[in-house]
RNA sequence: GCCUCGGUGGCUCAGCCUGGUAGAGCGCCUGACUUGUAAUCAGGUGGUCGGGGGUUCGAAUCCCCCCCGGGGCUCCA
């Protein structure tokens, strides 16, 4: 069975030839308004399960109509879906049953006659749901989606296969078996995603980091720009810019250079033009006088641009070009705007590598992702990995691929996912993918590697050669991914960490305030200050709590503000010349850990646990009645 | 973009169904209390109820349009 769902401001037709497999009739024409309109071939397969081609044909009405909200539906028999019809009376039976049923469910339903010529009128809503096609069988499992754009374009649909931990072969993955072949949970959740499997069970509420960003006075929407672009409060500006020193120097580290190019392009620029009109309406364009203009929405355009006018030698390469894009803007559709997961300008650490041939940018690829892992160690977000390759560069390239995955399972103890595409579409014939898997097992793809293919041309970027010119390889990496989305994932992980038991916090480098010093009466208030202030002295981000509120609320506010090392001073601390220190890692909501230091070995704990990470001092003033209220 | 739920002092929310002068807690301010590990007590301040239009003698409440946010679709080079 094939059906074709039209959601309609409406349908009419009007009969107007017999035919010699027609039905009687009286129902020569009809109207029906706000309906959803249903063409319908039943085919010779249907014979053999009519019963259950009958239920799932109508499960599959029922629910587009409920999605729908319409409860008017038309049943067209249209021949013209199928090539193998089935015989006529088993196809008139098989539409009387449909509209039977619908009726029955309290559905208005107008059904065109079967067998005859018909002249009609439709109106198509046009949303992106309006149009849906569906083949139907009588297997009771549920139907394949096709979408009728996806329709025209391919018969082959990518595979999706695990590598697992112990394995050595490629299990190809299908939504029956996943649950039983994935053993980790966080792949697992990503295979789901990439499967298009639905997860009806859980009610998702509001994603955790999104209370987290107002309530820690990270950023919050700024109501009088476009949607999904972000006002950042001074605790949030202060975690950006660190992320943005630690990319920094992992790039360096890794050879790249650091530089920057505008953020709008002139689309009379014919390669622009194209690399642009590829990524189709997700951009902002607009008109300045006679131009035409066009937000970034990746650093590619400046990147490429000064790629081409370079003069490029094959000792030169790899070459690296870094910039982190301060902004990209996406126009995403109104409805995918979440919090810090999917905006419409975000930030982006954006590195692209030209390469001599395709050997040094499989080098440099393995080079890149392990670069990329290592930031999800550091920043204790563990990703999951999907690599995405063509079947004809998979095929060519099969060892590589598998000595890289080896390696990876052997240190992180996790196997990939594989995804192999029949034909080229992108720019790229490989990338690797990783993802942050958040509080409702949902992916937030961070950090990715792609080798394109395309671009060099594209944007006539050269390596000179003695006298041979040649298009490199150009590799597009993001290390870390954005770095909003990088704040989303610590604060979801934070969020899960919590329902573990632990308390949620921040690594000790990125916490805004890391230690507070907290005074038990007026009399220690001095002392408490010089402490602060021996801290800040050696580049510890402090506060100093002098508010007027007991010592309790004091704790509590401290905890609110997920400081991780806290220190109480009374009378015992001064006379001892000692500090007693609550440490929030230790700690649960029920018992607080605490543990006594000198002011010298409270430093050097914090120097050592951010030992190879960025510092930069707070910009709040160190006593914490002075603090503005953001939020 | 579609469907759906929501927007009420700085924050979290009640009131809306059944129209009749806007409520609570937190914060903030003032006062009392010399306070030892997750909220000390009392008083006070604070709101054109997201915006616009309509119905009504009267609208936070009912109706329409728009903006913003959450969820679900769809999308994600």
């Amino acid at each position: 069975m094939k059906i074709l769902l039209i959601h309609s401001d409406y349908l009419e037709f009007k009969v107007t030839e017999k035919t010699k497999i027609a039905e009687d009739t009286d129902t020569l024409e009809g109207r029906m308004e706000d309906c959803l309109t249903v063409f319908m071939a039943v085919e010779k397969e249907d014979e053999k399960n009519q019963e259950n081609v009958l239920k799932n044909t109508l499960n599959e009405i029922i629910k587009t109509a409920e999605n729908l909200k319409v409860n008017n539906i038309v049943v067209y028999p249209y021949a013209h879906l199928s090539s193998d019809l089935a015989s006529p009376k088993v196809a008139r039976e098989i539409l009387v049953d449909v509209e039977r049923e619908l009726k029955e469910k309290n559905y208005n339903v107008l059904r065109a006659p079967f067998g005859w010529y018909k002249s009609f009128k439709i109106s198509c809503k046009g949303h992106p749901l309006s149009e849906l096609s569906r083949e139907i069988t009588g297997d009771m499992s549920s139907p394949e989606e096709i979408s009728i754009d996806e329709k025209n374009k391919e018969k082959k649909e990518p595979k999706l296969y695990l590598l697992d931990v112990e394995g050595e072969e490629l299990i190809e993955l299908d939504r029956k078996k996943i649950n039983k072949i994935i053993k980790d949970e966080e792949l697992r959740a990503l295979a789901i995603k990439e499967l298009g499997i639905k997860d009806s069970k859980e009610d998702k509420r509001e994603p955790p980091h999104v209370k987290y960003i107002r309530e820690k006075e990270i950023c919050d929407y700024e109501p009088s720009s476009d949607a999904g672009h972000f006002r950042w409060y001074p605790k949030g500006k202060l975690i950006r810019d660190l992320l943005q020193d630690y990319i920094y120097n992992i790039v360096i580290e890794n050879g790249g250079m650091p530089v920057e190019t505008p953020v709008m392009y002139n689309l009379e620029n014919k390669s622009i033009k194209e690399h642009a009109d590829k990524f189709g309406e997700r951009q902002y364009r607009f008109t300045q006088g006679n131009k035409e203009l066009m937000l970034r929405f990746a650093a590619c355009f400046g990147q490429f641009m000064m790629k081409k006018d370079m003069y490029i030698l094959p000792k030169h390469l790899p070459l690296k070009l870094y910039e982190l894009s301060t902004y990209s803007f996406r126009y995403e559709q109104r409805g995918e705007l979440v919090g810090l997961k999917r905006l419409r300008a975000f930030t982006m650490p954006d590195m692209h590598t030209v390469c001599l041939n395709m050997d040094q940018a499989m080098k440099e690829f393995e080079n890149q992702f392990w670069m990329c892992l290592k930031t999800g160690d550091d920043l204790n977000t563990p990703y999951s990995v999907i690599f995405r390759y063509t079947e004809d560069f998979f095929e060519e390239n099969k060892e590589w691929f598998f000595k890289m995955a080896k390696e990876y399972r052997e240190k992180y103890g996790k196997g990939v996912l594989l995804e192999l595409i029949p034909e080229r579409s992108h720019y790229w014939v490989g990338k690797v993918d990783m993802a942050v898997i958040d509080t409702f097992g949902r992916p937030i793809e961070n950090p990715t590697v792609q080798i394109d293919v395309e671009s060099a041309k594209r944007f006539n970027i050269k390596v000179h050669d003695g006298n041979k010119e040649t298009y490199p390889i150009i590799l597009h990496c993001s290390p870390t991914g954005s770095i909003e989305r990088v704040i989303c994932g610590l604060l979801e992980r934070a969020f899960k960490d919590f329902e573990k038991g632990s308390l949620p916090m921040l690594p000790i480098w990125l916490s805004p305030i890391q230690v507070r010093v907290i005074p038990v009466f007026e009399n220690h208030k001095n002392y408490a200050l010089g402490v602060a202030e021996r801290l800040k002295e050696n580049s510890i981000r402090v506060d100093y709590d002098d508010r007027e509120d007991s010592v309790g609320k004091k704790i509590r506010n401290a905890g609110k503000d997920w400081v991780p090392y806290v220190v109480v001073i009374g009378d015992e601390e001064v006379e001892n010349n000692i500090l007693t220190v609550t440490i929030r890692k230790k700690s649960t909501l029920k018992k607080s850990f605490k543990e006594k230091m000198t002011v010298d070995e409270l430093i050097k704990r914090i120097k050592e646990e951010s030992k190879g990470y960025p510092y930069r001092p707070l910009s709040l003033p160190i006593c914490c009645s002075l603090h503005p209220i953001f939020k």
